[in-house]
DNA sequence: TCTCGCCCCGTCGGTAGAAG
DNA sequence: CTTCTACCGACGGGGCGAGA
């Protein structure tokens, strides 16, 4: 780790750029589908850079480098040209429950390990680095450093302070023995500090530098103060005893840090990552767990993401895009191909809907589009005797009709009605039997199951 | 060790252009 | 149309050398 470079420099990135693209090449090599190359972006390319990370400032020319890298490598493989970006690279950066493809953030995984150390050296005792930290840079208070505005010297622990206030107000303080805690200026409570909730009443205090220890007993507060109080004072004084109500009392250990995002008040950087990766693109509704919680091939699941994403590239969005082919509906010939009338409203579509749809007598009314389809179709799932089955069957229905519109498009060929209607009930079989690992004979076994 | 000021490099916003 | 890329010029943070 090049410590004593420039840490600003991009220079010192390139070994990490050079490592994933030595990395890439051995991938394209192989076949890989959407899916696969979303899995090995998730955990092996994202990871790459974790080393640099954790300590240096990753400066966003390499960020956009190593995006471009894996943006490429997601949407091209291993083929040599260029080919359609479907999606907004924005879009696929967060978690799949907000509508994403659970890429990481590198600028955000960059700042929550960086935190880390600032978690550490509020928390930890007696590290060796933390004694070298506190000499060189002072402690402002018993949590931080002081500002760093030495300008010589390398700035890797200045930047790292520059998260502080960040992390701070993230976290709150958990007294124990009060032996840390300034009882007027750090806010151990949740409104925050006591000087600046209650200035009056702080200018009038005797006791302006003292701990918690120092002014709790167990009898109560010791508070003195410089005159005898006013009578139009006292309310402000009840307010302020109001307050410290929330204090318990001291305990025996030592006081901490608390990180306010999950139940046991421990920092990690995973639960820091998902609290400031939560901006991005609030979905509500997105129906995650039907494209990604149900038991298909995950490349399946990628497909019915950009189906719900309304980005396949049918001929409606190809000539969103400027090409003209033919705009018709390569199953009936009819209508307009878009989205929502290829794998919902087209009649030979529908053909496949109603095998399920007859096999249960149900009355469904098709909706207008692939996300609010998948969510009526699984609110049936309580007429199923099998529910993760039944979940599974949209899913079934897109793909194969994917398959087919693909066939008659790309190769000139075409099934009969009665040819679709088998594949996709084989291909429904299939992925039961794949999954389940049960006994399931025949098509008509599965079936039986719904 | 510290301050000051210059200047380099990286970032940003805007724009144009390419490509499937 | 949508996304990505390259380019330009403005700008400012901070690295670094000079000087104390």
């Amino acid at each position: 780790m090049p410590l004593g470079a420039e840490s600003k420099s991009s220079g010192i990135w390139n070994e990490v750029v050079e490592k994933c693209e030595r990395r890439l090449v051995s991938w394209k090599s192989q076949y890989l589908s959407f899916g696969g190359r979303l899995t090995l972006i998730n955990s092996v390319l994202d990871s790459m850079p974790t080393y640099m990370m954790s300590i240096f400032p990753i400066p966003d020319g390499v960020i956009n480098r190593l995006d471009a890298i894996r943006r490429n490598f997601l949407w091209e493989g291993n083929s040599d040209t260029k080919k359609f970006h479907l999606v907004k690279w924005d879009k696929l950066i967060g978690s799949k429950q907000k509508g994403g493809l659970g890429v990481r953030n590198l600028k955000i995984q960059n700042q929550s390990l960086m935190m880390k150390w600032l978690w550490r050296l509020a928390s930890s005792e007696h590290a060796l680095w933390k004694e070298l930290i506190k000499q060189k840079y002072e402690m402002e208070d018993h949590w931080s450093t002081k500002m760093v505005t030495s300008t010589y010297g390398t700035s890797i622990w200045r930047a790292i302070r520059n998260f502080w206030p960040k992390l701070r107000e993230n976290c709150s303080i958990k007294i124990g023995n009060g032996m840390k805690v300034s009882f007027w200026e750090d806010s151990w409570l949740e409104q925050g500090s006591l000087k600046t909730l209650f200035p009056d009443i702080y200018i009038l205090n005797q006791q302006q530098k003292d701990i918690v220890a120092e002014v709790w007993s167990n009898q109560g507060w010791n508070l003195s103060f410089r005159r005898p109080l006013n009578d139009w004072e006292i309310q402000r004084l009840v307010d302020f005893f109001g307050i410290l109500e929330q204090f318990k009392g001291t305990s025996t250990s030592q006081d901490g840090l608390f990180w306010n995002h999950n139940c046991n008040g421990n920092f990690s950087v995973k639960e820091a990552y998902k609290k400031f990766n939560s901006f991005t693109h609030q979905v509500t509704g997105w129906p995650w767990k039907l494209i990604w919680k149900v038991k298909i091939p995950p490349k399946v699941s990628c497909f019915t993401w950009l189906l719900a994403k309304q980005a396949v590239l049918t001929q409606e969005n190809l000539m969103k895009r400027g090409i003209h082919l033919s705009p018709r509906c390569f199953l009936c010939g009819e209508e307009a191909e878009t989205v929502n009338h290829l794998f919902l409203h087209c009649r030979i579509t529908n053909i496949l809907w109603s095998i399920f749809i007859n096999w249960k007598d149900l009355f469904w009314v098709m909706p207008r589009n692939i996300v609010q389809a998948l969510k009526i179709w699984s609110s049936f799932a309580y007429i199923s005797g099998h529910k993760e089955r039944w979940k599974i069957i949209p899913t079934c229905i897109w793909w194969s009709v994917w398959k087919e519109r693909n066939l008659r498009c790309f190769q000139n060929k075409s099934n009969s009605i009665q040819k679709m209607k088998l594949n996709c009930l084989v291909l429904f079989h299939f992925w039961c039997k794949q999954e389940y690992m049960e006994d399931l004979e025949s098509v008509m076994n599965a079936l039986g199951t719904l």
